[in-house]
RNA sequence: GGCCCCUUCGUCUAGCGGUUAGGACACCGCCCUUUCACGGCGGUAACACGGGUUCAAGUCCCGUAGGGGUCACCA
């Protein structure tokens, strides 16, 4: 039975690289029929840790990965919020120092720091001689009488080798003596990080602990924890962190002006801005970011579209298979397959397998994705029945130019007669063509004659126009676009002026044709 | 600086001793075409370097270089 979990901190928001580690400890609970479990690292939390981990929450739901125990869904371990299993880290610290595997410390944070520059000074690892050390009681007493406070301090090994077995990197040795004594409670008894992780981990009886390579300099400490404390050991495996765009360093939300000058990220990210901007939506700079899971929501993603790019970061089946199901990822996936170098995040390839998504999605779903940003838009309200109409008709004609639900932002012109129109396309196509001005006013007449107005009607109406002109469709067919749509680029032509529909279409001619004449004269 | 990890096209990767080093994204060209997108066809492009081992090395071993992670009374 494989345990697996995920330990955020309640940050306020979940980072792109998290989800990925996350994608993979679900996808090896669910492939063997365990248990994900979700678990709040919060040791070191203020007082918002609801508000905080909201977002992550909101996350994971909106990708469909689902916990079988954590917050919200409780479980048979509960709590599963580190801050309240601090007992049972405090018995643990006992124990420890109990049994002589760690020790209480008198030294200030200053000691000890003049000591490590003077160990990297001079290019050793910095080993903590112990000189504040309580031995025992009398000299806990001895120091304490001194005005120090007690912490209390791991005794590791100074020989000898930690051998970890890593699923990912194979066997990964480290010297004990390089290890420091480091510190699993503060004088306040709070304890910290590692000894929570570990008494917490064993607790809630994870079997395998899958988390990003930065931990992997960590693990010989919680080893010399849990096998002081005499825990059997979880099965390990440290995946690579997922790099930024373009370089190696790890991905972080912190370096987004740096990444802004990536193109590709930055165009991203621009898209993002725009789609927020057309919907009214006030974006948190803070988190309207690529890097945050947050932002896809925002701009309408397909959360499949998230999860498949990710699982394909660092992980392969056979270097040919590119799309796959969940319940795919679920049966296929392997740790032994997963890389051990960084992945670097690329929005092109993002966005490459999110357009592919969407594509593959059938109308009503492509219909129903876009409908909160078409309302948010302003583009269609749910109570009147035409704009809805008009969505699914517009859905329908972009066919795949649609790449997120967001970019229905761009079909304003379908449902609103302001037009924003591109001046330069404006005044090349149509004020700077007067042949084809002049066919636009007898074309519009025309069209006022037509009977039905359905795509291939509005086709041979135009084909016979032409003709009557002895004229080539292309002569006239961009100023058309321009002075229907403002736009120069949009699906189908006669697709969109059955869309629009035959009133519309004429008043926009002549609407653009008076206003060539207005900015002429 | 110490310790640890990593190294195949620009990017994600396949490869597990013998391949014309394969696929995808991106890019370029051609075709299709009323724009854009899609689609079709084709193309540019990679084994970090140096030693070994071997009949044979991208694949195994050892170095070097480069990149990265980590060194808290953060998680």
């Amino acid at each position: 039975m494989i345990r697996t979990r995920f330990a955020p901190s309640p940050t306020g928001y979940l980072h792109i690289g998290g989800v990925r580690t996350a994608l993979f400890n679900w996808l090896l609970a669910r492939q063997s029929g365990g248990q994900f479990i979700l678990r709040i690292d919060d040791t070191d939390a203020g007082r918002n840790v609801n508000e905080a981990i909201e977002p992550i929450l909101n996350g994971f739901r909106w990708l469909g990965l689902d916990w079988d125990e954590g917050p919200e869904v409780g479980g048979p371990h509960e709590p599963y919020y580190q801050s309240q299993r601090s007992a049972r880290h405090q018995a643990a610290a006992e124990k420890l120092l109990a049994s002589g595997h760690a020790y209480r410390d008198y030294a200030t944070t200053e000691e000890l720091q003049v000591q490590r520059d003077e160990a990297q000074s001079s290019g050793r690892s910095f080993v903590y001689d112990r000189r504040w050390m309580a031995t025992d009681a009398e000299s806990a007493a001895k120091f304490e009488a001194e005005g120090r406070s007690g912490v209390v301090r791991l005794k590791m090994p100074r020989n000898g080798q930690c051998v970890i077995e890593d699923l990912v990197r194979g066997e990964v040795c480290v010297d004990w003596s390089g290890e420091q004594d480091h510190v699993i409670q503060r004088a306040d008894a709070s304890c910290l990080y590692h000894l929570a992780s570990v008494v917490d981990d064993h607790d809630l009886e994870i079997t395998h602990i899958v988390r990003a390579e930065e931990h992997l300099p960590n693990t010989p400490r919680q080893i010399f924890i849990l096998e002081s404390l005499g825990y059997t050991r979880p099965i390990y495996a440290h995946l690579p962190y997922v790099a930024e765009p373009g370089g190696t360093a790890k991905l972080s939300k912190r370096k987004l002006a740096k990444y802004l000058k990536n193109k590709d990220f930055a165009d991203l990210l621009s898209r993002g801005n725009h789609i927020a901007s057309e919907c009214n939506v006030t974006t948190d700079a803070d988190t309207f970011n690529p890097v945050i899971v947050d932002f896809y929501r925002e701009i309408g993603f397909t959360p499949h579209a998230i999860l498949n790019y990710l699982l394909l970061l660092g992980w392969s089946l056979d270097g040919v298979t590119e799309k796959f199901t969940v319940d795919e990822m679920i049966k296929h996936f392997t740790l032994a397959r997963v890389n051990r170098s960084p992945a670097s995040f690329d929005p092109q390839k993002l966005l490459s397998v999110q357009g592919d998504t969407f594509a593959a999605l059938s109308l009503e779903d492509r219909v129903a994705a876009t409908l909160p940003f078409a309302t948010r838009a302003g583009l269609v309200h749910e109570s009147i029945p035409e704009t809805m109409i008009l969505l699914r008709e517009v859905v329908e004609a972009t066919g795949d130019r649609l790449k997120m639900a967001g970019d229905i932002v761009d079909y304003r012109y379908v449902f609103s007669d302001e037009l924003s129109f591109d001046e330069a396309a404006f005044e090349k196509r149509v004020t700077g063509d007067e042949p084809a001005r002049l066919l636009l006013a007898d074309l519009a007449d025309s069209l006022e004659t037509c009977g039905s107005f359905d795509a291939p009607s509005v086709e041979a109406a135009v084909q016979s126009f032409c003709e009557s002109k002895q004229v080539k469709l292309k002569q006239i067919v961009h100023a058309l676009r321009i002075a229907t749509t403002g736009v120069s680029n949009g699906f189908g032509m006669f697709e969109t002026l059955a869309v629009i529909g035959k009133t519309r279409t004429v008043a926009r001619i002549r609407q653009a044709l008076v206003r060539v004449g207005s900015a002429t004269s």
